[in-house]
DNA sequence: CCCATGTCCTGGTCGC
DNA sequence: TGCGACCAGGACATGG
């Protein structure tokens, strides 16, 4: 269940356990994720991980002859346990290290990815066309509203285009959206400078809040050490809709965009 | 049957 | 007409 909060707790959690740490096996038990596991991912046996980093949604093991490339989809988790634990199923992708921990994958939904890259991390195309990350100093006042110009979309999906910015997905989009405002169906071009530079700091805020209580856990999503996220308790708009607003108690209603749930406050959000 | 945290890809429209 | 930017929706697999 990962948007940008939930990948960074997961790499907050894993990297003390990891780092420094050499891999002994790794273990493809079904390779068959969004793209093939691919068999060249044996090349990490031995190896030493020297950093885990985060890009977008992307985890990124760095050794020393190449990434490591971890999606979770929809549904991925990832969790550090003693490698001699029972495989549950939907445990696709195991690294197993030297001082007896395994970095172990699971993903129902099979919608993650796990990609090994040598020198050229982008072999693939999948960093270089993301926009900047939303809680560096790339995503700025004056950004939004240079990038929305001309662009007649909904600023609920203007937001959620990773070219446009990185890691904002379906739950802190609303939540966003609600905190500014601004109603999800406006139109992207529409949106003053001001409400612009609000929503920035609306969003930054939104998404350190979260990765500060673990994450949002609602189904599946857990911390490193199998806790959930306490953020789910915190969610205003999203998943309420039909409920009250917590702060006008007008009823929450709910539309279709680009094919997933906007919920928002009709009368808090304004055009 | 409905819905679901992501995102690549296809095919359509629009403006220059 | 051509080209590129933009945008809507399908697709993927599994579970509740």
């Amino acid at each position: 269940m990962p948007e940008l909060p939930e990948v960074e707790v997961c790499r907050l959690g894993i990297s003390p356990h990891i780092i420094n740490q050499q891999v002994t096996k790794v273990v493809v038990r079904n390779a068959s994720l969004r793209w093939p596991i691919p068999e060249s991912v044996q090349k990490i046996t031995g190896q030493v991980v020297q950093s885990v980093e985060r890009r977008s949604k992307y985890l990124l093991l760095r050794f020393s002859t190449g990434t490591l490339l971890i999606h979770l989809g929809m549904s991925g988790t990832i969790r550090v346990i003693e490698a001699d634990i029972a495989v549950a199923k939907h445990d696709h992708f195991d690294l197993v290290f030297a001082h007896g921990k395994a970095l172990r994958l699971n993903d129902p939904r099979r919608f993650g990815a796990v990609l090994w890259f040598e020198n050229h991390i982008d072999e693939q195309g999948l960093l270089t066309k993301l926009g900047p990350e939303p809680l560096s100093d790339d995503f700025n006042y004056g950004y939004l509203f240079e990038k929305a110009k001309n662009r007649k979309v909904p600023i609920k999906t203007f937001l959620m285009n990773n070219q446009v910015v990185v890691g904002v997905g379906n739950i802190y989009a609303n939540e966003a959206l609600f905190k500014a405002g601004i109603l999800p169906t406006v139109k992207a071009c529409d949106i003053s400078e001001k409400r612009y530079d609000r929503l920035t700091d609306i969003i930054k805020s939104v998404l350190s809040a979260a990765i500060k209580q673990g994450g949002t856990t609602l189904k599946d999503f857990t911390q490193a050490d199998g806790r959930p996220g306490y953020f789910a308790q915190s969610l205003l708009v999203y998943g309420r809709a039909g409920q009250e607003c917590f702060t006008c108690k007008t009823t929450l209603l709910e539309v279709r965009q680009s094919n997933r749930s906007s919920v928002y406050c009709p009368s808090c959000q304004l055009p």
